[in-house]
DNA sequence: ACAAAAGTGTTTGATATACACCCATGT
DNA sequence: ACATGGGTGTATATCAAACACTTTTGT
């Protein structure tokens, strides 16, 4: 929580930049150890959690803004990025409202205004990515999506709302690109997909299916020094995989 | 077009109750005589169309703000009503700053202002439309889909998007309680069904399909009057539809 | 040698597609 | 009687689901 000082600057900047009454929450989805993964900010001081979020520049497209933010968050780029709701409840941030509308007269105060939200998830490759905390945090880090804290505002709806989208999403697009090393191994592939399905799924109708699809590339390689047999690498054929994307397939699961 | 007069008192009244930047259109869609319909708004004065639309009261919950703006269009309550996208480019609407920018000193002009549209789309029964114009334009019609008005800003685009989502959301979900008389044949459902695709589908396997479904109720009485053979009457199974809509079901065209 | 993971193939049922015939009605 | 639209059934292909055996590798 910010200090009378720290909020006066924070609005000032804030009202001088930014488009007022509109944010940006993101929900950032990566894999790991077979487990889905969220990004999440710790507030300063308190213990609150939140999703990643900012504002929209003046003059900046919506887009630009969203990835602009994920790039001080994470320290990507070109990050694949869904738009998929706006949450428009003028209660919807009733706790901030709350904490700080007696800090400073209204019109002064950032906090104390209505913001309608737009909420982006992205999927990320978790290696790739180094969380990090924006001003008004102590602390970003992954969280399993099993096991999250109590996320304040309406961000666990948000969260919910990316979830829902994301597994409707599997059943007339490709997923994975975005989520997976470069190289990867059916087995790890079919594991995302039971994770973010949050059911099992048949080893063998999984491979069929996905290869099937025709965006993936069997490599000479296969994974060598695990305690069994080498299973065979695999990457993306980006091309197909793109034109999957904007095309969608059939069937669901 | 506004004189200046107007665009003061109109500007003044919007600054006064909305919430500034952010706009709402509508993408209307009905269904008549075979045909898929958009409602759509002609300017006064000059021949300029564009999609319904308005803005957000500072107090108000964006899906309200959808309703009450559709309910002034159409006059219609309780209408099925679809987020589907914000459109933010920040160039959106130069058409619109160009035509008043002169008028009125940028910090009184609402129309200078960038706005970040929401879209929605809505499925009405088009004969219980009582097309209404707003204050800013001098008619209020049904456009046929295949002979649509140059549309200003990007109201084509956010139409084409509509249109795009209404096509994915056929894969998944039903649709036609809302585009549908209460009562209606099969060959009249399939209709909507194929002007929607824009493809011809399988009489036979069509009406299979949708039984499937189980979200139809076969009525006693048959259509009589007609030409040729009295066709059944159908109306939608509201609860299994409605389950339907949440569930969704599998599958595509 | 064996346990655990990975590769592959087959059988079965369901669903989608394609297609043909019969029936009712107004002209 | 016939043209037109509407109702229904069947054969075939395609796809999803269920399932079993073999191979590799480290211990």
């Amino acid at each position: 929580m910010l200090t009378e000082n720290e909020l006066k600057e924070y609005s000032d900047n804030a009202r001088a930049n930014y488009l007022p009454h509109i944010s940006i929450d993101c929900v950032v989805f990566g894999f790991h150890e077979g487990l889905l993964k969220v990004l999440v900010l710790e507030v300063k001081n308190d213990s609150h959690w939140y999703l990643p979020g900012g504002f929209v520049l003046k003059e900046e497209p919506i887009e630009k803004a969203a990835n602009r933010i994920l790039k001080e968050r994470t320290g990507l780029d070109e990050i694949f990025l869904q738009q998929f709701h706006v949450f428009g409840d003028p209660e919807r941030a009733k706790e901030h409202f709350e904490m700080y509308k007696d800090m400073l007269p209204e019109d002064e105060n950032w906090f104390t205004n209505r913001f309608l939200t737009i909420g982006y998830y992205a999927l990320v490759d978790f290696h790739h990515v180094t969380p990090t905390p924006d001003q008004l945090s102590s602390a970003c880090t992954w969280c399993d999506l099993n096991d999250l804290p109590d996320l304040k505002l309406d961000h666990a709806l948000i969260l919910k709302t990316a979830l829902d989208t994301l597994r409707l999403q599997l059943n007339y697009q490709p997923i994975g690109y975005n989520l997976m090393p470069k190289e990867f191994t059916m087995p790890e592939l079919q594991k995302l997909y039971e994770t973010i399905l949050d059911k099992k799924l048949d080893r063998r109708n999984f491979q069929r299916r996905m290869l099937g699809f025709g965006i993936l590339n069997r490599l000479e390689t296969q994974r060598k020094g695990g305690a069994h047999k080498a299973p065979f690498l695999y990457s993306f054929d980006v091309e197909h995989y793109t034109a999957a994307l904007t095309e969608g397939f059939k069937g669901g699961w």
